[in-house]
DNA sequence: AAAGCAAACTTGACAGTGTAAAGTTGTCTC
DNA sequence: GAGACAACTTTACACTGTCAAGTTTGCTTT
């Protein structure tokens, strides 16, 4: 139960913060289904209409967890990209590793952050480039582009590659129904096709 | 308003499949949040309770649109298999290019397949063979598979990089919010990489 | 110190939703 | 025709989101 003693009536002081933490609880919990206004309200120890104030409705709050939650991934995928080694093809491996780590972790702040309307997340400009943890894999990417080619093309390959791969495998569609570690599937084997990545040469 | 004069009380005689058939239409019409019980038998022209008999709950009935979904899913890629040419690379392309096709016409239905627990998507049997789209893939991956990989490995590249590129797409994140066409997005760059699966060449 | 204002809540109400229990209607079998 | 059961309907309750009105707190001005 909340301590009510140390959180004044009508003046919290950071109640945004606080529900948006109530909210990452509520869902690495009990996943999508679980992301109520009123618990979140609850467990912040303020009533129920308190985050009117704050969020344009669960919708609001929705998209303000989602982007802390991108925050802590693109932290995340800072990270992952140096636990590999220095060499190009290693960060790129190492953030790849890094996302699918993140999914197995956190799923339900990943559903979270793809089930947001994209228009809700990017800011006024509306290129992927707006968020952070994209600049960390167009650096990754920039090595493997080949001349006359557009960065995005790779970007793309990668992204798309390493995205299907982490929602298919924490979802439970790759023969593991409940995996736990990334070892419980193919990981390395189906990311080897990142070696292909920018290869240009004739086959 | 519904004809009530076609639909006797008490028995509407296949209210299984008409509250699927709403629940799709629902799902087409106004994504995820728009699926509800009560609206599903408000177009089969039911009671609200009347599911109840049917489903195991809200989750169940998304559970029977999810398979209903996977089959109109199947069609789709047994016809997408053989737009494109005989060859096995065409073939390949012509499924993904279906897969996005579907998602791009349907996208409330492919959230709904994705989005149901795994477990109540399969069989018996839990691995993803049980689903016919799946043998789709597995037909046109098999000419591209090396001696010596297992070929869950090829399938699982193939799938991970159209899902992927498929969701991204679809929800905005790839430079259009709202594509309409696959020219909104760098689809024929992107699926390139799929001329290097099952490649083995040393690089 | 007091008054006024606005921020930041709380309280109460309503509509929509899912689910459960009890009742009613229709069909089938004996 | 009676009985049993399937297939509903009706009623009720809890949870949820949202809105409107009221209350409390903090800050600024006089």
């Amino acid at each position: 139960m909340t301590d009510q003693t140390t959180i004044p009536r009508h003046h919290h002081g950071d109640l945004r913060n606080a529900l948006i933490e109530a909210g990452i609880s509520l869902l690495e919990e009990g996943g999508l289904d679980a992301l109520t206004l009123r618990k979140c309200a609850a467990r912040a120890g303020v009533s129920h209409a308190a985050p009117a104030h704050h969020f344009d409705g669960l919708a609001g709050l929705r998209t303000a967890i989602a982007q802390e939650a991108f925050d802590r991934f693109a932290a995340s995928m800072t990270a992952a990209a140096k636990a590999e080694g220095d060499s190009p093809r290693a960060r790129l491996r190492g953030i790849c590793r890094g996302y699918l780590e993140f999914g197995l972790k956190h799923r339900g702040l990943l559903e979270t952050m793809f089930g947001v309307p994209a228009e809700d997340i990017l800011q006024e400009g509306n290129g992927p480039e707006d968020a952070a943890s994209y600049m960390i894999l167009r650096d990754a990417c920039a090595p493997f582009v080949p001349e006359g080619t557009q960065p995005e093309v790779i970007e793309f390959q990668v992204w798309s590659l390493i995205h299907g791969y982490t929602l298919l495998f924490v979802s439970g569609r790759l023969g593991c129904l409940a995996p736990e570690r990334i070892e419980d599937g193919p990981f390395e084997q189906v990311m080897a096709l990142l070696d292909r990545v920018g290869d240009t040469t004739v086959t």
